[in-house]
DNA sequence: CCTATTACGCAACGCTGTTGCTAAATTCTC
DNA sequence: GAGAATTTAGCAACAGCGTTGCGTAATAGG
């Protein structure tokens, strides 16, 4: 729900948010700390902690005796004040996770769909697996909503799926609607690959750079961190990254073009050259590089993470020693932490950004 | 000068951006054009339009009589009302220009530099055109200050340049102190091409999408804008677009790489092989299409914009024909609107967007 | 026991945009 | 032609935000 117009209830929410942000990536923290890091006056930190104390968000948890002085209150966020569940929708499974406010992933599971499933199929299957997460708990009023994240093309604002790629029954279809109709929850829609990055954002609190997510399984995609948000692109198709040339005259792709990377990268696999697999993945990552300058390259996606040192390797190789001027030029690359689970999380987490992180101030419409 | 901290003079920063850029894009507008553009209430509007026109920034323009009704008052906005002062610092060349607050184009001068010029010498060029641009005008107190735009690498943030490609004593250099303190004028630093589709978004108002301005001289490079503002990547290096791969194990580029799309390009263009070389660069948009998914195209750079009738036939075929699903994945190819003055104009018009754009909220420090 | 220091809240304030209402200017209707 | 309807736009009071000024509580040190 982007807000045209900025009213006060905007700032309400973008400071809650920079606290909340802090909150995530540290034990415990004190009023001085908020202080030091939003540049607020001690006064409206008072109010916004009174205001996310009210809610529940955070609590105190004892006091620091620095030595003289009135001792200083230490908050911390309640990580089981809110939840959020996270669908991973790909070709054959669907992974369920349950996310709690900070970021932990508290319940993992994957269940297979069948062949070509229909959009009822997944409703089904969704509402199963709801059902068994939230069957011993008491998740009461702490639900935010359900992410999902799943192979595109689709339209992220509209919550409608617009051809799921392989997928026969899936044309047009507004599955956000149909989810919320048939979960009773709030539902956020959008391509896995940016719910991946947006996991490891919302981990890293509010000081995380632009990044990418490189996905690698059955497909390569990259979900972008830019500025602060996620960036989707005019058409929430961005991250198509697998289709980028990067052998002009290369083998035919099932795009229609040549010599794309995801081809090159998976002739290469298939012949059980890991190696130079790892390889043109890395090009491709060091293009990313040179066209947008990112300060973070996760690694994720079930075809990757089962060679996970290889592919790890061969791209800090690459950015180490591709990129020119890497004095300053600092990147740095790493493997999805939370593994498989990285895009359901990251679903979970895009419903609790919704609501806890930095509010979105739309442009103008037209 | 980024804030962290939202307090109330970001919302009046907001909804005055939001209005200044209704004005810039329509000839005249009413409060009611504001109303629906914005969202705001027509009392705020009110506010607003007060504020505006005390500061001269916009003036009525008469009554609209439709109907039945009181007859609503136009406004317009005073393009005469603020100028700033656009640089283009180039290897061989400095291109000065007078901009307006409307993006209008009042003056414009190339200048040579000499060979492997200075940071004095290009003061003191800039001085000289600069004091030639204001003598026969009345700015005084309408200059907001000047822009540069320059090739890089460089610090946006610290106004530094770190090491200007091709030019030897450029290690370092504090320009914009340099420049502020030899000028006497508020000074901003950015990248060429960064500058260059800040023209573009400038000139479009608010409704401007997700855009790269590609630039063929002497190099190959691309400006990003991205979710309403520059995307500048985390070391203010984004847009070393034509050092991306295009033809793994192709010539080898100056960068240290092999194939990349600057090299291969250069050689069908140095072979007059204008077709080719043309094609070679549609490639590489179609990779930034895929990967970012832009809502517009923009071709710039002497050595395209000699040719551009062929190159925006190619860039545009490939955008229509190498993307899939071309129905709803829009996207418009042009040549930059600005001609050769596109750089120079949007290093004054990041001046103005500082002034009169959407104000920037930072994330958390550390 | 007093003082210095640190933490933190209360109260008043200035500034947003919002809401409720009134006034002005025009066309339409009888 | 006079009143009704419609549209525009401002005035006044209000709520909510962060800020400023100042007072109070809690600790260590002398």
């Amino acid at each position: 729900m982007t807000r045209t117009t900025a009213d006060v209830t905007f700032l309400r929410g973008y400071n809650q948010a920079l606290v909340m942000a802090v909150g995530r990536t540290v034990p415990t923290f004190e009023r001085s700390t908020i202080v030091q890091a939003t540049g607020l006056t001690p006064q409206a930190v008072s109010k916004v902690i009174a205001r996310l104390t009210a809610d529940g968000l955070i609590r105190t948890a004892g006091v620091r005796r620095p030595g003289i002085g009135k001792p200083a209150v230490v908050y911390e966020l309640v990580p089981d004040s809110r939840y959020a569940i996270g669908a991973h929708v790909a070709r054959r499974t669907l992974r369920l996770v349950l996310v709690d406010l900070a970021g932990a992933v508290h319940h993992s599971a994957v269940s297979p769909l069948p062949d070509d499933f229909t959009p009822q199929q997944l409703l089904h299957a969704l509402r199963t697996g709801i059902g068994a997460i939230t069957a011993g708990r008491d998740l009461r009023g702490r639900l935010t909503g359900v992410g999902i994240g799943m192979i595109g093309p689709l339209d992220h604002e509209h919550g409608l799926v617009r051809d799921a790629h392989g997928l026969r029954h899936w044309h047009d279809v507004p599955l956000r609607e149909l989810a919320e109709a048939h979960l009773g929850l709030p539902v956020h829609l959008d391509k896995d690959v940016t719910a991946g990055v947006t996991a490891e954002a919302w981990r890293h609190g509010g000081t995380f750079g632009d990044a990418v997510l490189i996905m690698v399984e059955s497909g390569i995609g990259g979900g972008f961190w830019l500025g602060g948000t996620a960036h989707r692109g005019a058409h929430t198709n961005a991250g198509e990254f697998g289709h980028t040339v990067v052998e002009l005259d290369g083998p035919l792709c099932v795009c229609g073009r040549h010599g794309c990377l995801e081809i090159v990268h998976n002739r290469a696999a298939e012949a059980g050259d890991i190696a130079r697999a790892a390889r043109v993945l890395a090009v491709g990552v060091v293009n990313l590089l040179q066209t947008l300058d990112l300060a973070h390259v996760v690694l994720a996606g079930a075809d990757l993470l089962r060679y996970a040192q290889p592919y790890l390797a061969a791209v800090e190789e690459a950015v180490h020693t591709d990129v020119p001027r890497a004095d300053w030029l600092t990147t740095d690359v790493t493997l999805s932490s939370l593994g498989a689970d990285v895009i359901a999380a990251g679903a979970a987490m895009q419903v609790l950004d919704r609501h806890y992180g930095v509010p979105e101030l739309a442009l103008l419409q037209g």
